[in-house]
DNA sequence: AGAAAACTCTGCCCCGCGGCAGAGAACCAC
DNA sequence: GTGGTTCTCTGCCGCGGGGCAGAGTTTTCT
C-alpha cells in the first residue's frame, strides 16, 4: 500500500464524505479520484486530494449545491474572488429566508398545537393567477345577494334548458360566477351580475339577460368553504386584499365569487367559493 | 362539464397543487381523483375534494413528508387524536433542529465574510470512530517530537528495507504513526512510540524495537493540516476534547497521531495529521 | 498457496417534485 | 364535420445522496 494510494473506504474515514458521495464527485467531475484502475474500477486518492475533500464538504456542510461547488472551485482557480464572494452572499439570502420559512412553520405548530385548529381552517392562501376570457349568459341587478344569486341564476338555468336552446347544443361550461359591481359592501341593494359560463348559440327573450364576454384578468384568487353569510368569508375577502398589499399590487374592480358547489345540493358548512379580485397590469 | 367532474388543471389552480404533485398524490394513494376514465387515463376530482387536498397542501408546507401524511390521515380517520399530536410533536423538534442548523451556517456566512478564512480552517470535525487492530514494528523512545519521531522512524524504515526482510516479503501496510503515553505535555522529554504497520516476518535484531499489535480501539479522529509544531495542532486537539466533552466522552492515553504524508517530501503546510483520541468503552 | 474476510465495484429504488418530450383527448369555432 | 388550440397523459432525467444486492478484488490469515 504505497502511501499515496488511499482506497476509497479510508479516504471516506479520514474525510467524512460518504464512499457514496464520494463516487459521485467522482462523475460530476468535483474530485476525481489521482488513479482510476482501468480493469478494476477501483478508485485511489491521493493524500493531496484530503484538503479538496474537506474543503467540498465544508461547501457543502454550508449548503452550497454540487454545480456551484464547482462554479466555486472554478473560480477560486481563475482568482476570481468576486465571483466567489457573489455566491457566498447568495448563499446567505437563501439560508435566512430559509430560516425565516422554518421560523413560521415552527410558530403554527407550536400556536395549534391543538392541530384541530389547522384543518378548521378554511381559507386557502390567496395566489395570483390568470384566468381567461368567459363566454357567459348574464343579468345584471340591484338587491341583497340572496335576492340577486338565487333569482337570477334560476332564470338564467331556466333558460339555458328551454327546448330550443338544447336543440341548438347548449351547454354549461363551468360554475356560475357573480360579479360585483360595488366599491363598498352594500346589504340591501347591492349591484350584482350573475353569470353562468355557456356555449352555443343561446336565444334570450328577456332583454334583462345577454350573451357577453368576461375579459381576461389577472386575479388574486382566494377559496373559501363555508356558508356565504359567515364571517370567514370576510376573512377571506381580507387576507386577499392584505396578500395585494403586500406585494405592491392595485386592485380593481368587479370582483368575482365563484360557486364551486351548489347550495341546493351540499350542505352550508361544505361550501366551496372562488373570490378572485382582479389587480391591474 | 358537469359540475362535479373538475379536470386536472383546474384543480391545481383551486388548490395551489401542481399538476405534478396531483398525479403523484394519486399514485400514492393519498388524494384519488374521483373519477379516473379507464380508457384515457384522465383524473377528475369532485368539489369536496378540494377540501381534502387543501389539508394535504396545509401539511405539506408544514413540511410533512407524504407517508407521513398519509399516517396522518389514516390516524384522523381512526380518531387516533394520539397518534396526530405525535407525528406534529416530532416535526416541531425536527423543524427546531434544522432551524439550528440554519443558523450555524449563518453565522458562519457571515463571520467567514472573507471567505478566505473557511478554505482556511485546517482541521476538519471530530467524529467518533472505530480504528481496527494494527501490526506494527515499534520502538518507544523519550526525548523531543523531532528526535523520536525522526530518529525512530528513520531506523525503523532502515530495517525494514534490509536484504533479509524485503527478501521474506515484508511490506508497509499504511502510514507511520506515533503513540503519545504523556499525561500532560512535555517539550523535552516526551515519552513516544513510533510505529509503522508492516506485514510480514520481520527480522529485528535491535532489542529496541519490536513487533506488536496496537489493539484495537474507539477513537475521536480529527485532522489537521499543517507544520507540526503549528498553533493549529493545539487547535486540533482542543476541539478533540471539546467533542468528547461534549458527547460525554471519557478519553484515555495514549493518543495517537498519523502522519499521512512524508515530512521529507512535502511542504510543511501541506502535512496532514490524523489525531485520534482513544475514548473508553 | 489457498481459503476466508473485508473491501470495492456497478446498478437500481427511494425522497418530492420540476422540466421536458411525444402522443393522445377534449374542446372551440367555423 | 373538421380543423386548430388547449389539455392531459405517460415516461425519463435531475437534485444529493442512503440503502441494498450481487459480483468482482484485495488483503489477511492459516
Amino acid at each position: 500500500m504505497p502511501a499515496d494510494r488511499i482506497a476509497i473506504g479510508r479516504f471516506s474515514s479520514l474525510t467524512h464524505l460518504s464512499q457514496k458521495a464520494l463516487r459521485l464527485y467522482d462523475a460530476r467531475g468535483i474530485l476525481v479520484p489521482m488513479v482510476k484502475d482501468r480493469f478494476t474500477g477501483y478508485r485511489y486518492y491521493s493524500v493531496s486530494q484530503i484538503e479538496t475533500a474537506l474543503e467540498i464538504k465544508t461547501l457543502c456542510d454550508l449548503g452550497f449545491g454540487l454545480s456551484e461547488i464547482s462554479e466555486i472551485q472554478f473560480a477560486l482557480d481563475k482568482g476570481n474572488e468576486e465571483m466567489v464572494r457573489t455566491l457566498f452572499a447568495r448563499r446567505l439570502g437563501e439560508t435566512i429566508a430559509e430560516i425565516d420559512r422554518l421560523e413560521k412553520i415552527q410558530s403554527l405548530l407550536v400556536e395549534k398545537r391543538d392541530f384541530s385548529e389547522l384543518f378548521a381552517m378554511n381559507v386557502s392562501e390567496p395566489v395570483i393567477k390568470d384566468v381567461p376570457a368567459l363566454r357567459v349568459i348574464s343579468g345584471r341587478r340591484t338587491g341583497t345577494y340572496v335576492e340577486v344569486c338565487g333569482g337570477v341564476s334560476n332564470a338564467l338555468f331556466e333558460m339555458i334548458m328551454r327546448p330550443e336552446n338544447q336543440k341548438n347544443g347548449v351547454t354549461i361550461t363551468g360554475p356560475c360566477l357573480s360579479l360585483c359591481y360595488d366599491e363598498e359592501y352594500r346589504e340591501d341593494d347591492a349591484d350584482i351580475e350573475m353569470a353562468i359560463p355557456v356555449q352555443g348559440p343561446v336565444l334570450i327573450d328577456d332583454p334583462a339577460f345577454s350573451i357577453r364576454t368576461l375579459p381576461a384578468e389577472k386575479v388574486i384568487s382566494v377559496v373559501y368553504r363555508g356558508p356565504y353569510d359567515h364571517d370567514g368569508f370576510s376573512v377571506a375577502f381580507g387576507n386577499a386584499f392584505r396578500f395585494a398589499a403586500e406585494h405592491g399590487l392595485e386592485t380593481k374592480g368587479p370582483d368575482r365569487q365563484v360557486y364551486l358547489n351548489n347550495p341546493d345540493e351540499t350542505a352550508p358548512d361544505e361550501l366551496l367559493t372562488e373570490i378572485q379580485i382582479p389587480v391591474k397590469g
